[in-house]
DNA sequence: TCTGGGGTCCTAGGACCC
DNA sequence: TCTGGGGTCCTAGGACCC
């Protein structure tokens, strides 16, 4: 899938289309998880700092990711190259490896294209995404096809073609080379892939290890006859948290721990395994990283067990300097239910009665008590009393105005933008955070459903009730808002505005909900980037400073507002592909 | 205001066993 | 009585991927 999770929010949030948007970390430690295509102009990539993309495209929309749709679409899509082949092996949640051959596909270019273009025809029809193809004769290759294809088309490696297709390519091309072997390479005076071919095995044994080594003069020789693998059990499940601030008090640094393992155990019942390793993994204040492992006598999926476990070994970590993460996994999984584990503690204990040997399996005997009651809803303790975070981008519902999302929150404000992924770019109000009429929402479907579904996602009559309100026919707009006929700002690229950015936001005006008064200034979580339309372009991000914002996200967006040259949801973006 | 979260695989040393 | 040679398990760290 192409630019997956961005993909998503712009079919989900018609005013984002066409739009630079991110996806990933809000927070002051977040990261860049997936860039739209109209945000990488700008420089913004994966695995980039939130906060350095703010500054490269701070017109962008941030969005904390919703991980209950892209798995509902990919698993929309899962199912279609499940028609294809038995032989489906996922990646991850937008990527996936199928056997033709295993599918029947006659063995030509000719069909396998076919096939192909099927698929994306497929895949727009039933997610409204696009994804692209890559198909050739193993893994390696279809996957540097896939990349190569990227956005929105299909590329074929004929057979025979792929040495010298993949010589002149970086080494990096191939999958599994990153920063360290491609460094080691490079200064072993190999860049590109024919280099490495030619280096010879025995010369990337001695530079990179044996597996390592041999694996990719493989690759790097077109050799790859690595199988499609369907479905793979995991073999750890881990939960991690990097927190805001440093952490150095230590009972807060075993409280974190204790949530953590609580989190993890309920993930790993949640799958039904059980695991026997327990592993901690602290990062510091500078970044370096350490584990500490504890293996047990049997698998567990007790969190009273893990729980200790994952104590016991934090004790023996010095943490004083500052912690920036915290996690816990578990790992040497097994697929014994707990109802196996009761079982297998019982005739422990019969067997150890009998025997009337004592000193038997600690774990065995605390298990009943501790697990029993920490089941199903009983989230850990961080979830208790959670005061409501709006976070940008996620689903909400408003009684009288139904379904939208959070374009921003701060400063006991929440700003919303009603719309849906059928609807025309909607119009924002803001509301204050506790506002009885506003509750979190589930994701819609991207592409509408049959008739009898419909009802449930138009927004109600203005006055209509709050559940289900049939709404007939279009939603009557009270003003002419910004919808997708006013395009994007007709001002002419960067800096041509008046630059209205700082001072206090308009006033939203009558009818655009209980907001009180203009906003005074930024807060937190914000969703977009300056608010005001028009002429943002000199005077872009920190120089805003801290004073009556700069019309940041909880005011009342001018996009609220009628007026002419509103943008729907960012502002102008200078050198913007339209794609 | 640098650097998420969830994984997989590999390496290497020490303990331990035969 | 300097030193073996596997093999497995455990622990810790690191590279890499999405």
């Amino acid at each position: 899938m192409d630019a997956f999770y961005a993909a998503a929010e712009q079919a989900a949030k018609p005013s984002l289309r066409g739009k630079p948007v991110v996806v990933g970390g809000i927070g002051p430690r977040g990261v860049v998880a997936t860039a739209s295509y109209e945000a990488r102009v700008f420089g913004v990539h994966s695995a980039m700092a939130t906060a350095q993309a703010r500054r490269l495209c701070p017109n962008a929309a941030y969005l904390t990711p919703r991980f209950s749709l892209y798995r509902e679409v990919s698993e929309v899509v899962m199912g279609l190259l499940g028609a294809l082949s038995p032989l489906v092996e996922p990646l991850s949640l937008d990527e996936a490896f199928v056997d033709l051959e295993a599918g029947g596909v006659e063995p030509t270019s000719a069909a396998v294209r076919a096939v192909g273009e099927r698929l994306r025809r497929d895949i727009r029809a039933a997610t409204g995404l696009s994804g692209s193809v890559g198909l050739a004769a193993s893994k390696m290759l279809a996957k540097i096809a896939s990349e190569e294809a990227k956005p929105d088309g299909l590329v074929l490696i004929e057979p025979g073609t792929e040495l010298e297709l993949l010589g002149p390519m970086s080494v990096r091309a191939i999958p599994g080379v990153g920063p360290a072997t491609a460094e080691t390479l490079r200064r072993a005076g190999i860049t590109t892939v024919s280099e490495t071919a030619e280096a010879g095995e025995a010369e990337l044994v001695r530079l990179l290890g044996k597996a390592h080594g041999a694996g990719l003069h493989a690759l790097a020789t077109g050799h790859d006859d690595r199988p499609v693998v369907a479905e793979r059990d995991a073999k750890s499940v881990s939960v991690e948290d990097t927190f805001e601030e440093d952490l150095t008090d230590r009972s807060r640094v075993q409280l974190e721990i204790a949530r953590l393992a609580e989190r993890c155990v309920q993930r790993l019942r949640a799958a039904g395994r059980s695991g026997r390793t327990v592993v901690i993994k602290v990062r510091s204040y500078d970044f370096s990283t350490l584990t500490r492992s504890e293996t047990l006598r049997g698998p567990t999926d007790d969190p009273a067990v893990v729980k200790e476990a994952a104590a016991r070994l934090i004790d023996g970590v010095d943490t004083t300097a500052g912690v920036r993460l915290l996690g816990v996994g578990v790992s040497g999984l097994a697929d014994y239910t707990q109802e196996d584990l009761f079982a297998q503690a019982a005739s422990e204990a019969a067997a150890a009665a009998v025997s009337a040997r004592a000193g038997g399996a600690g774990g065995a005997a605390e298990a009943p008590q501790g697990s029993g009651g920490a089941q199903g809803e009983a989230a850990g303790a961080g979830a208790v009393d959670r005061p409501r975070r709006w976070l940008p981008g996620l689903d909400v519902r408003h009684a009288e105005y139904g379904a939208g999302w959070v374009q921003g929150s701060g400063v006991g404000r929440v700003t919303v933008r009603f719309e849906q992924p059928w609807s025309e770019p909607g119009r924002v109000r803001t509301f204050a955070v506790d506002d009885p009429a506003l509750e979190p929402g589930e994701p819609l479907p991207l592409v509408r459903r049959e008739p009898e579904a419909d009802q449930q996602a138009d927004p109600p009559e203005p006055r209509g009730s709050a559940d289900a309100g049939p709404g007939p026919g279009p939603a009557p707009d009270p003003a002419p808002g910004p919808d997708s006929g006013s395009g994007p700002d007709p001002g002419p690229g960067p800096g041509s505005g008046p630059g209205h950015g700082p001072g206090p936001a308009p006033d939203p005006g009558p009818g655009s909900g209980p907001a009180i008064g203009p906003d005074p200034g930024s807060g937190p979580d914000l969703a977009v980037g300056p608010g005001p339309g028009p002429g943002l372009g000199p005077h872009p991000g920190p120089g805003y400073g801290p004073g009556p914002g700069p019309g940041l996200g909880p005011g009342p967006d001018p996009a609220a507002e009628p007026g002419p040259g509103s943008d729907p949801v960012v502002g102008p973006d200078p050198g913007m592909s339209s794609r």
